[in-house]
DNA sequence: CCTTCAGGTTAACGACCGCTAACCTCCCTG
DNA sequence: CAGGGAGGTTAGCGGTCGTTAACCTGAAGG
């Protein structure tokens, strides 16, 4: 992992705290003040750095959408000869992290998707198709008696499962980080076995 | 299941239409104008039937949550001398018939809880609060491995997957409402079951 | 037949919000 | 040391939105 040592730039400052607002009040339950406020500036200067709000969930959403592709299509091409449980194995690996690491992100990506430009929402939602049919080939070749239409609907569901660590209130009394990750994992392939019958 | 003959009211009528609207653009994306057209009234005339737009959201969202626990405490009641085994089934099937069929009401109930005023909203967490630790009971009876965290989190992130049927475009080329059914069932069993270890 | 009231209507107010305009102030560079 | 651009500031405009006010109408009841 290319880990980043630089200070962040102020774009990326607010980029941060939009996500974090725009995941817990929505995007439409965000003024542009209280994004410049939380970055230390005041609403109009946001114009310096972004066209306008919209533009801000645009980039937010059409990242998320991108980085995940980005990084399923790495973990694909590194699986030369690895067999298809290991991949899929390194596909829900990348999921959770992501979900655990990001999760205003994650939240942003299946609630705001509607509040985009039509031809922003097409991009993420392309982008986001894509992904989806990596995970569909690699489930259907761990479990070839799976339909496609099937295969598709049970790689939704586990998003749904994976996706769902926003909803448990601050870290609190839970696995903690590791034991998340790993319970997640293993429910995911339970689900993903299930399937099946 | 008792049956509804007679009409709906206007206020169901309006409830209805507000919840689809919500769940399509969200709590502060919709107008009231929006929401009077869609039942053939225009924008005050909402506020003979409801006290403000708040309003309506808040009714929509405790009455999903209690719905959601009478369900289930009437499951429970009627599974005397029953295994653990059928009881998680029955409270299974329970939110799967809820996902499947009011799916406006299953997104607005985990997205536009923080919109509620904080008496409704306290409302809402502790009814949602009562619905978890049922499930977290009949689910340890079912898998003793589990500790009651790991229950706790097991369950949510069932609900997760169970939820995730908003997120697939419309009915499309899906298994189709039975065999969707029979899907997420058997994929929340899987996952369950994975849980423990 | 008059009253009442439930359930509508339109007009309009006040607040808020996204965005632009106009201006200021460093800091870098030739 | 001039000057210009990057990155702020405040004032304010225009539109939208939730809500209220004032008025209308048709049906039920004594």
């Amino acid at each position: 992992m290319a880990t980043r040592t630089d200070a962040p730039t102020r774009r990326e400052q607010i980029l941060k705290e939009a996500a974090r607002l725009f995941a817990e009040r929505g995007f439409h339950g965000v003024g542009v003040d209280e994004i410049g406020a939380a970055v230390g500036i005041s609403g109009p200067g946001l114009y310096r750095h972004f066209a306008g709000k919209d533009a801000m969930l645009a980039e937010l959403l059409v990242g998320i959408s991108g980085q995940l592709l980005k990084g399923a299509k790495r973990r694909l091409a590194e699986a030369d000869g690895v067999p298809p449980e290991a991949v899929l194995d390194s596909l829900i690996e990348g999921h959770i992290d992501f979900a655990l690491d990001d999760r205003p992100l994650i939240t942003l990506h299946d609630r705001e998707l509607d509040r985009l430009r039509d031809s922003d929402r097409k991009l993420v939602r392309q982008l986001q198709r894509q992904y989806v049919e990596l995970w569909v080939e690699v489930v259907r070749k761990v479990y070839p008696e799976l339909t496609e239409p099937t295969a598709r609907s049970a790689v939704h569901s586990v998003f749904g499962l994976l996706n769902s660590t926003p909803h448990l209130g601050r870290p609190g009394a839970l696995p903690g980080r590791g034991g998340m990750a790993e319970l997640l994992h293993r429910m995911a392939r339970g689900a993903f076995g299930a399937a099946g019958g």
